[in-house]
DNA sequence: CGAGTGACCGCAA
DNA sequence: ATTGCGGCCACTC
């Protein structure tokens, strides 16, 4: 039988997630990664679609910096929530990942 | 309960 | 730089 201690994977996801602070992102691979499986970024991406829709996955990209697909609103709804939050995104639906892209072990005050 | 699936990722032309 | 293909594993019906 197994333990109850040990919380689902998507339980983790949904957590992190949820910590993903504003003006930063994520890639579906490092969540996956920080959550125990980094193969399981495919995971990741169903648990955005099935998983908890208040959770601010607009902040999770692809680890190139795009856009992913299955947005609600489309990959232009998602470019709008993300210049909401002051990321910018360019015409080819991609961000600076390499400066927004957010390690949980930073220190969120960083200004 | 079983098989298919996917908001991906890495690597090869 | 882009395009395509395979693999990977938890989640859904």
């Amino acid at each position: 039988m197994m333990t109850a201690k040990e919380v689902n994977f998507r339980q983790r996801v949904e957590a992190l997630v949820a910590h993903i602070p504003p003006k930063r992102v994520m890639s579906y691979g490092q969540i996956a990664a920080l959550c125990g499986n980094a193969r399981a970024a495919r995971i990741v991406g169903g648990i955005a679609h099935y998983g908890d829709l208040s959770l601010p996955w607009h902040r999770v990209v692809h680890r190139d910096g795009k856009l992913a697909r299955g947005y609600p609103g489309g990959i232009n709804g998602h470019k709008q929530v993300l210049e909401s939050e002051g990321v910018h995104v360019d015409g080819v639906y991609r961000i600076d990942i390499r400066a927004l892209l957010w390690f949980p072990d930073e220190r969120e005050n960083r200004e």
